[in-house]
DNA sequence: GCCGTTTTCGGCCCGACTGTTTTCAGTCG
């Protein structure tokens, strides 16, 4: 979906690289590299808007890009692209992320020693050459080579569930060795992006070395890269980068808000700020020399003109915009969720029983949970057979005459099977309360032919995991996501948020879409145990990145009105 | 290369840390 969107982006980020290498004007690389992230997020499909002549209506695409654009879209090719790419040889962009090696060194390193990929550049470290260039040395060349061993051991992005834990006891460790008052996570993990390249953690105190000296011996540390007065960085095991800032307490909002970015929501505070004759930094928001506010994150925003934002909302997709007029809905929080609509019990291939789930589950107040064990062809999972599937149920009716309150439902993950059919036959899945379809085979195989058969079946109310992808370790199955969307809308078939940390799918920028297209979204967490029942809130989450309000999500509602809900019935009443 | 309630030219967010320097460049966030 959206192919030529990534495609673009791709490259105008490609180009951007290059310029960078080339030392060309900062300027122009970051209006490369806005372009690039515009497009990436786009909720509108490229295409169309070249045809439709209204590229230069997006913000940081203006005559030149768009004609760029429009040059990629209707022959394939980009000159620009050609030109700025030509002579720089495609390995050493990748050698861009290596941290400590930027832009400057590796031209230089390239122009002066020919240095085309990682092999020459370990030779240029061990025969000494890069630290004779001018203005390297032995400390440099040191970092440099820290940063390649990080580089090599496939530093990928964290699970936001892994980076959260590792934050967590951080900061329990420097509540307790320190006298600290403030402290949080700031950074894309308290954004709750899907995933986290670094953990940020900022704090107030007054001694600031000395916090930063015991923050360096957290036990998990494996290496130091910086200790200074107010900032410091470490890696601690498993290649995870760790940064800590101090600031004065007048100042805790103001840094708050500045190192939970995102950077381009910041820039564009702070050319709000600047507009207003203000300034805007870590430090506070300050009018000439006076400092305005700066305490809490709430007063920088006031200031500034602005109605609060949300750390999950802060990408510079709209919601600065809609924080000047004041705009800003009120999005979905964990307190609206009324039921869980995914998960396995030990019938399928889950470790949790019928009984421990629905213990579990009650102590969040659900009024309802949905049992979705896997169905026949799913083997590898124990998928149930009609006999076990009844079986299951009675004991639901057991479990639901002793509870008044709460109640268990009855559904299944009904296998979409490679021939397009669905695993069981239209007589059961009519007498389960909902029912959740999926994609478990054939991810190749006209999976979203497959998947809009599916949502044509009367009785399928959700279509689980829609793209499939699992977060760093798989691309999602080959489906053209607008098709599946437009079809969910036609058919009124709700379309899952799966909560599980490692997919979250669909993510972010597709959720928005859904909700622009008025498709409802069921956030289910697919547990496979009692504990995975908590990553409701990553799913919350990420609905609150997709700007949905509890109206969009199904599992918002009272049971009652779920199943007035669901196309069966609402057909007939409406 | 983008953009406009000072502007169609001249800005473009702002600061910490490090290492190599003798006043600053590169990198990072």
């Amino acid at each position: 979906m959206d192919q030529k969107n990534k495609e673009l982006a791709k490259i105008f980020n490609r180009i951007a690289d290059a310029l960078e290498f080339q030392g060309a004007n900062v300027f122009k690389i970051i209006a490369y590299r806005k372009a690039a992230r515009v497009l990436d997020e786009l909720s509108q499909d490229v295409e169309v808007l070249s045809k439709t002549n209204k590229l230069s209506d997006l913000p940081g695409i203006g005559k030149a890009i768009a004609g760029k654009i429009n040059e990629y879209l209707t022959t394939g090719k980009m000159k620009k692209y050609e030109e700025v790419t030509k002579d720089i040889p495609g390995t050493l962009f990748d050698m861009l992320d290596i941290q400590n090696l930027g832009p400057k060194t590796l031209a230089l390193a390239h122009k002066k020693l020919r240095v085309k990929n990682l092999n020459d550049l370990k030779k240029a470290i061990k025969n000494g050459r890069l630290a004779k260039l001018p203005q390297m040395g032995e400390k440099k060349v040191e970092n440099i080579k820290q940063g390649l061993d990080l580089y090599e051991r496939a530093h990928e992005r964290l699970s936001i569930a892994v980076a959260q834990n590792v934050a967590r006891e951080i900061i329990e460790y420097l509540k307790k060795n320190t006298e600290i008052k403030d402290i949080s996570a700031a950074g894309s993990l308290r954004r709750w992006k899907e995933t986290v390249g670094d953990i940020d953690i900022l704090t107030t105190g007054k001694n600031g070395a000395e916090i930063i000296k015991i923050f360096t011996k957290f036990p998990m540390t494996e290496r130091v890269l910086a200790a200074g007065e107010t900032k410091s960085s470490i890696i601690v095991k498993g290649g995870i980068q760790v940064d800590l800032r101090i600031v004065k307490p007048k100042s805790y909002g103001a840094a708050l808000q500045y190192f939970t970015g995102s950077k381009a929501h910041n820039i564009k505070l702070r050319n709000i700020a600047k507009s207003k004759g203000l300034k805007l930094s870590e430090y506070g928001v300050f009018k000439g020399k006076k400092m305005v506010a700066g305490k809490t994150e709430k007063e920088v925003y006031k200031i500034l003109g602005l109605a609060y934002v949300p750390p999950e909302l802060r990408e510079d997709r709209g919601e600065v915009e809609l924080a000047l007029k004041n705009k800003i809905p009120k999005f979905i929080e964990m307190k609206d969720i009324k039921g869980d609509l995914h998960m396995h019990s030990t019938y399928s291939d889950s470790t949790a029983t019928i009984r421990q789930l629905t213990d579990f589950a009650w102590r969040f107040n659900y009024e309802y949970i949905l049992v979705t064990d896997h169905s026949q062809s799913a083997k590898y999972a124990h998928g149930l057979e009609p006999k076990r599937l009844y079986k299951q149920w009675k004991e639901i009716d057991k479990i639901n005459k002793r509870s008044k309150k709460s109640r268990v439902l009855k559904g299944v993950e009904v296998d979409i099977l490679k021939s397009g059919k669905l695993d069981y036959p239209d007589k059961i899945l009519k007498r389960c309360d909902v029912v959740v379809a999926a994609i478990h085979q054939g991810f190749t195989k006209n999976v979203t032919e497959r998947i809009c058969a599916a949502m044509d079946n009367p009785y399928v109310d959700i279509i689980a995991h829609p793209t499939g992808r699992l977060i760093s370790q798989r691309e999602g199955y080959a489906i053209n996501l607008h098709k599946v969307m437009e079809h969910a809308a036609q058919t009124g078939t709700w379309l899952e948020l799966n909560a599980y940390p490692d997919r979250l799918d669909l993510n972010d920028v597709y959720l928005k879409i859904a909700k622009e297209m008025d498709i409802k979204i069921s956030i289910g967490t697919d547990a496979h145990s009692i504990g995975a029942l908590l990553w409701m809130k990553f799913g919350v989450a990420q609905a609150r990145r997709g700007w949905l309000e509890a109206k969009n999500v199904v599992n918002t509602y009272s049971l009652k009105k779920l199943q007035t809900m669901r196309k069966i019935n609402k057909n007939r009443i409406e």
